[in-house]
DNA sequence: ACAAATCAACGAAACGTTACGATTCGGCTC
DNA sequence: GAGCCGAATCGTAACGTTTCGTTGATTTGT
């Protein structure tokens, strides 16, 4: 029998080379570790997994051995082998916009914390990048994926289909029964405006982004319960909905301001369409506070800056980011059986009241 | 020697069974596909890759087995058959400086169109993360990387000791011999300082940023040059340097501003010493740019909506990006001998002009 | 008509790991 | 001293591909 194997050798075809494929220094693997300290293969994985015991004496031969070839396992051998590659996916659809890399940067953390790499997609606010970015993450065998879909995603049933380990952030796919992590949009809509309303405005028009975007659309469903408790008509002119970028903005607030009944509030659903606002408001030399009452979703640093100060809706995106991948790490280590306590995660977000807001004029 | 084969069989220890790692549904393999379409692994493999020919009737009957199956080649084992992982890392050293996103985008879309994976990194400036980052990537096996690396960096040697395939962008290596793709800062610090001069201003201060960093210190190069060629004195108490955070910026104005002499003009070396600027600006009641003119570098959409609105010296960020990627690849695939044409690239940056530096009051 | 050349397809080894049954070797019990 | 046990170690198959030498079948050249 040992012969059998013995004989297997003289199979191999004859003067065929093996060919490194590294550019000059070979590389060194397991192998070379195991013959330098003089034991087998399984004996140095046992020392790398430590998962099965090995003589003190043993394990400081192979680990000097490790050290003297410079020897680091190769993690796509052992992704192929253990069927897990210990990286996840994560797509976006505007890394350009400030919110995203503040979610990436917590996510990314603790990713690393856990020994877990980040493969970035952007998908442009487009849905056939993201189908393309989905197909190659599959193709790369990760773990599991975070996602942040855009408009007219077809992501989620794709996913669902194959029951891939899965956790949305920020913005979620209707009919969601798989793991989330996002803002209490709707608590956030309603905040916000109840603000505008305890300062005493009656016509508040909103810049509402998308409908087709979970965040928005909550945060319009949040205005529009404030203004129902309050007794206020909403009045559908001042709810200008479509984009989410800040030319889109710019364009719904001059349709608001050519209104022969102006409101004496504006806000704007997220920080691109704040932009634009300004940019029109700018333009038409509008005073804020003063004409016109202004707010904004997504704070960042330099909206301290603005003159006026700008009031605005702060998210956690850091542990949006730290979440989401905690709740997927989770998914992923799941017995088949095993439900998860929570799936849908909600995070609060804070006013943060400056001077762009005001009593209105009259 | 057919027996001989057939004979291993029987060494399989019986009662072995096969595991299937996967959660629920099984993935197919090219064997599975082969056997569907009646043909050999190396004919599938053979469509898949088309390298070798493959007659159309096979070929047909190999592609809709494939689609049958919902087959998708695993990148995993390719990579390690191949040593190759068409993934490339990126390592950044702050993620939430909205500069990076922007080069990322560039980068990301570039990589795509060549089939190749992002891995992302933040070290959070600090040469320890980016040294760690640096290991896993190797680990990974990713075929090059993209570093902006942080202040005392070791990357450097790690890199070029392995000569493994890295182009650095925006913050170089001293004595850098590597592929590279940066902002010609000497000439964004020359253009931005001359333009003050133009305006009259005689007493230029710089928050300098860190001088462990490329484009600080050539941003600084470029001031002196510019100070030298209009035959004005450089004077050190006008020269802070230190941090690149917003409270460093802070500091530093406000150090500039007790000094008995105060500068008419004061510029930023990136955005985030800008932001500290303004704010200590605000808090002095300092008007812009009666009092003072203010000038800062990395130019974003905000930019024009402070009051007054903020002249800066904009680079070229998605194009640093997609360079930086398309060198990259010419250096993973070029061969051995070969010679790169251009290694260092460096971009022009340019000077938007808006309402934040004005002639000197006096 | 026959050797040589061309071509498509196949089979098996190999990439660098891990998993797991088999083996070895002390130490223990009776 | 035979028999047994557990712990440490070993050897080999397997993960899912690609590569490449080999094999027939078909075409080409003379």
């Amino acid at each position: 029998m040992l012969y059998l194997f013995a004989e297997r050798r003289v199979y191999n075809p004859p003067g065929r080379l093996r060919l490194l494929n590294m550019r000059d220094r070979p590389k060194f693997t397991m192998r070379d570790v195991a013959r330098l300290a003089g034991v087998s293969t399984s004996t140095v994985s046992a020392v790398i997994n430590d998962a099965v015991p090995v003589t003190p004496e043993r394990k400081n031969r192979v680990l000097s051995a490790m050290e003297a070839l410079d020897y680091h396992p190769d993690e796509v051998a052992r992704s192929l082998k253990k069927g897990r590659t210990k990286a996840i996916g994560v797509i976006v659809p505007d890394i350009t916009n400030a919110f995203y890399p503040e979610v990436i940067r917590g996510l990314e953390a603790a990713a690393r914390e856990h020994g877990y790499a980040v493969l970035l997609c952007d998908s442009t606010e487009d849905p056939a990048n993201e189908h393309d970015h989905l197909s190659t993450l599959f193709a790369r065998r990760v773990d599991g994926v975070i996602l942040a879909c855009c408009a007219s995603s077809t992501a989620y049933e794709a996913i669902v289909r194959r029951r891939f380990p899965v956790v949305f952030v920020d913005r979620l796919p209707e009919a969601l029964t798989e793991g989330s992590v996002s803002t209490d949009n709707i608590g956030a809509g309603h905040m916000a405006t109840r603000h505008l309303i305890d300062l005493g405005h009656k016509r508040i028009a909103m810049l509402v982004g998308h409908l087709g975007l979970s965040p928005h659309r909550d945060r319009l469903e949040g205005f529009r319960k404030a203004m129902q408790e309050a007794n206020l008509p909403i009045r559908d002119e001042y709810l200008i909905s479509g984009q989410v970028q800040m030319t889109h903005g710019f364009d719904a607030t001059l349709q608001v301001l050519n209104l022969h009944e102006m409101p004496t509030a504006i806000m704007a659903s997220n920080n691109k369409l704040l932009l634009g606002l300004l940019q029109a408001l700018n333009e038409r030399s509008i005073q804020i506070p003063k004409q016109l009452s202004i707010l904004g979703f997504d704070d960042y640093a330099w909206n301290k800056y603005f003159s006026p100060t700008l009031t605005a809706v702060a998210q956690s995106t850091n542990e949006m980011g730290r979440r989401a991948f905690e709740l997927l790490l989770r998914i992923i280590e799941r017995e088949p059986g095993q439900e998860l306590p929570e799936k849908q995660i909600r995070l609060s977000a804070e006013l943060r009241i400056r001077t762009s807001t005001a009593p209105p004029a009259n």
